[in-house]
DNA sequence: CGGGTTAGTTTTGTAGGATAAAAGCCGGAG
DNA sequence: CTCCGGCTTTTATCCTACAAAACTAACCCG
């Protein structure tokens, strides 16, 4: 048969984040973040915005929708959007994150975030073992054969080692664990990048991850936890050794 | 004293979920929780959602700009809107959270919780007592004072026992950990509300509350974590009575 | 003089229309 | 058969107008 042409792949298809109300809502979301306006605070009006940034009141009115649905905000016809405080801002988002991160001190963000892995990774390896499918034990294995197969510190690494502890905390079979584990793997993928080729041990990032991979498949608790407690020593090692550099 | 005039509290002040592009997104949004439209899917174009809700295209753009934000949908040119992938929703947003359990079974989705909490608590007290400031004790404190006085399973004491077990969260001193038991604990209360009345050891409550003060204050490490851990315990058996009646 | 009501004003909320831009579709030229 | 250009659908942006909310202040009336 023909070879079949392949789709025109003509790919810039820039990304739906350089629409205007985009720009807008990421550039009123930033100064909320860094504190430029402070809960309780009242924002410039719709038209001033507009000005601000050169956009229609329509694109305006868009961007603070989406602000409002994140939390940042609440509007009011006569008042105006005053920021809501802080408790009520979904930090969890994807979006909100990315502008806190860009005001905020990077080293205690990631410790923070290890941090949390330390305490959630374990609980779900205990799950995990005593629950997976196996389905969910396989989607684990695999990303493990890839890890095995993709470069030291090569992209295709990283994106894996995310990939395997997603499936990790997916086998604990919680349907509210893989929501979180996507905030905090998210996070870690794009600090990743940073610190991958900061490895203290590269050579045992292979190993520790296949001691998880036999325990969950082993169905042993305790043998997870404790495989998957050593594995986040390593990342602390790497991420304390990139921090101090 | 004369009895000053208290604010005129004509207090309908409806909240402005009853705005019309909210009911839009609150509509759009439960139609894809609950299968309507699954992910990969296109949706009826703005106009047609125009027609069915009875509201103008500028309401149903902004109703599709929230969603959009909480990560439900893409919108591009010529296309459409398309329901993303699972993974990529917002789970952990009130709204969506709100969306999603009225399309879900409550029994399971309170159980995942309860689980979330047994991880997470335990390892957020061992941090709390080793790090927490006088602040945040006395936060702890005021908290726990306010259950001593609220009526057993009134309004009150669910409060003050969702304001405990955030400030808790609070003095572990980590960033993320807050937002995380936000969510937890948000939800909890809405159960609450449902269970309160049935609680099994009604009596236990507040001295088991009273033990994990006692180990925070004394910076007791492994002493907070254990009285969390009984604590929870109790909930536990709250719950599954809760779920088997 | 006092108190409540009413008119006015500002800002968001909703409506509706007109263009622009994206991207798939199809037909025609070579 | 391939590539290119025009057609078409749908979102993206802009604009204008009016409605509704909520604070301000003037005003009426006892």
């Amino acid at each position: 048969m023909g070879h079949r042409r392949m789709k025109p792949v003509r790919a810039p298809r820039r990304k739906p984040g350089s629409r205007v109300h985009s720009e807008l809502a990421a550039g009123i979301g930033r100064r909320i973040l860094d504190g430029t306006y402070p809960p309780g605070s009242l924002l410039p009006n719709e038209a001033e915005w507009g000005l601000m940034f050169g956009a229609s009141r329509t694109a305006v009115r868009e961007a603070i929708r989406t602000l409002n649905g994140k939390g940042l905000l609440v509007s009011r016809p006569k008042i105006g959007s005053r920021v809501e405080p802080r408790e009520r801002w979904n930090l969890l988002d994807r979006d909100v994150m990315a502008w806190h991160r860009a005001a905020l001190d990077e080293r205690t963000f990631l410790l923070s975030l290890q941090e949390i892995r330390r305490i959630l990774e374990p609980g779900a390896a205990v799950l995990a073992a005593a629950r997976r499918s196996p389905a969910q034990l396989a989607a684990l294995e695999r990303a493990f054969a890839d890890m095995q197969s993709a470069e030291i510190s090569s992209e295709a690494m990283v994106e894996a080692d995310v990939r395997f502890h997603l499936a990790l905390l997916a086998a604990a079979n919680n349907e509210l664990l893989v929501p979180f584990g996507i905030v905090i793997e998210q996070a870690l993928a794009s600090m990743f990048a940073y610190t991958t080729s900061h490895a203290v041990h590269p050579e045992q990032l292979l190993p520790l991850h296949a001691a998880v991979v036999r325990a969950i498949a082993s169905q042993s608790p305790e043998a997870a936890r404790k495989a998957v407690t050593a594995l986040l020593d390593d990342t602390d090692e790497t991420l304390v050794a990139a921090v101090e550099a």
